[in-house]
DNA sequence: CTTACGGCCCTGG
DNA sequence: ACCAGGGCCGTAA
């Protein structure tokens, strides 16, 4: 992949992301997918391990395509990543966590 | 439910 | 040029 390539595809991934709303989640492989680079999905995950940790962009709303965090639970990532999906009204289960199936919330946000 | 494998494609040493 | 290692993925057992 050219550079320029990279710099494009950088830029779509950011601007997918800007549009996942709250609620949503969405898997690495879609987004490299939606950003023209179908099959790129650990160059994402790169991508999102470069942001600063200040940044606006809500990286915690990509999971893996099992729906799953994809990072081991005794991580402070994991922790973080869970915590920020958890505010936004998602349930995670189990020893090996899976995020609801329901997909987007739409109206769920709303605990009652 | 779990692990194992092959394929994926950039980074960094 | 080589190689190892990732915020991965799909399939198969």
């Amino acid at each position: 992949m050219t550079n320029q390539a990279m710099e494009h595809f950088k830029s779509q991934v950011f601007l997918i992301l800007s549009e996942t709303l709250t609620g949503e989640c969405i898997s690495y492989g879609e987004v490299a997918k939606r950003a023209g680079f179908p099959g790129y999905a650990r160059q994402v995950g790169q991508l999102l391990k470069k942001l600063p940790k200040d940044t606006k962009l809500p990286w915690h709303r990509v999971v893996n395509a099992q729906k799953r965090i994809s990072f081991a639970e005794n991580t402070d990532a994991y922790l973080r990543q869970r915590t920020k999906l958890e505010e936004e009204g998602w349930l995670i289960v189990g020893t090996k966590l899976t995020l609801q199936e329901k997909g987007p919330l739409n109206k769920a946000a709303q605990p009652y």
